[in-house]
DNA sequence: GTCTATACTCCGATAGAC
DNA sequence: GTCTATCGGAGTATAGAC
């Protein structure tokens, strides 16, 4: 697997080459078919260790946090600087550019646990007054999401190499709670 | 080139064959080098008609608006229903998704027009006392294409086929220019 | 669990006849 | 400006020996 996301950052995400791989694992392709029953099931495979490796690094970012808008910015950080740090297993996950390639409902597992995470932050934010209540509806939490994500799919595609903290896009990053909290201004 | 945008829609932009597109031209694929010298010339062929289209599209958005975040509302909606409209070619113009592509100086010569566009109404809307000065930073005018970009790259991640009335992340394109009077509040 | 051999399909690109 | 023929390579996947 780790020599797939080799290839895949070489090559594309969807350019994997099972022969590519079996070349630099100094075996012959067929055998590895006694691990994987055909090349999707290697993007699959990909596909859940990235989601879960993402999750967990979400939910790292926010621990130690009390939970509300400084855990949500604490998390968000987290998960972009796994993207930055993973950028081919992150396009695989983010960016369907795998023609063909759906993932399984038990490799999409952790993706449903990301959602309920930011959720859960986003109600504890409104609980303390921090936002307004209908941030935590599927509208709200729709635009949390594409916000990230735009920053970090235009960081990925312009800027690649740059490093999280002089990234000309990742900057917003820990700016995107206030953006939030400008959008759905708590009442009082 | 119609038949190739048919062709990497229906096998990802990146699965682009030459011999796909002179089977259902009629043709042998040796008659195609007489028009294109290779196949990356077909991707630059595309991608500046598909720069040069969406230009034209954020421009004519904006026609008949008084400069400033009324224009610039209204030509970031019609780069989006553009882009929604043109989803194969848009994903080759903003996500560049086909590794070993890098398009020429010439076929990025609109992409630098359409920045140009977006500064100018951005320094409208400044001197209208809409937006604050630091929004026409290099730093603001990225946030305001990153937000965009990422509306619609998760519009089309997942929900590549709704209207753009009904699009759960294009409906806060209509938003943007708010969020960014949030962000950048004029002084006053 | 690895191999050889193979079936099968596909690709980009070029040479040169017409 | 189209064709045939071809080079030289790629790929996924399976059968079956060891």
């Amino acid at each position: 697997m780790d020599i797939s996301l080799q290839v895949m950052s070489e090559q594309g995400v969807a350019g994997l080459s099972l022969s590519a791989v079996a070349r630099r694992l100094g075996v012959r392709p067929p055998s590895l078919y006694k691990y994987f029953p055909s090349r999707n099931a290697v993007y699959d495979a990909l596909f859940r260790r990235g989601q879960q490796a993402y999750l967990e690094a979400v939910r790292q970012g926010a621990a130690g946090h009390e939970p509300g808008m400084a855990a949500m910015a604490a998390s968000l950080e987290a998960g972009a600087r796994w993207v930055m740090a993973n950028q081919t297993l992150a396009q695989l996950l983010f960016w369907r550019p795998v023609p063909g390639f759906v993932p399984s409902p038990q490799a999409y597992e952790p993706a449903l646990a990301v959602h309920a995470h930011f959720a859960e932050l986003t109600r504890a934010a409104i609980d303390r007054g921090e936002l307004h209540p209908d941030a935590a509806s599927e509208e709200g939490l729709a635009l949390g999401s594409a916000l990230i994500a735009g920053l970090l799919s235009q960081q990925l595609a312009n800027e690649p190499a740059a490093s999280y903290e002089q990234g000309r896009f990742t900057r917003w990053v820990a700016r995107l709670p206030a953006v939030l909290a400008a959008v759905y201004p708590p009442r009082r």
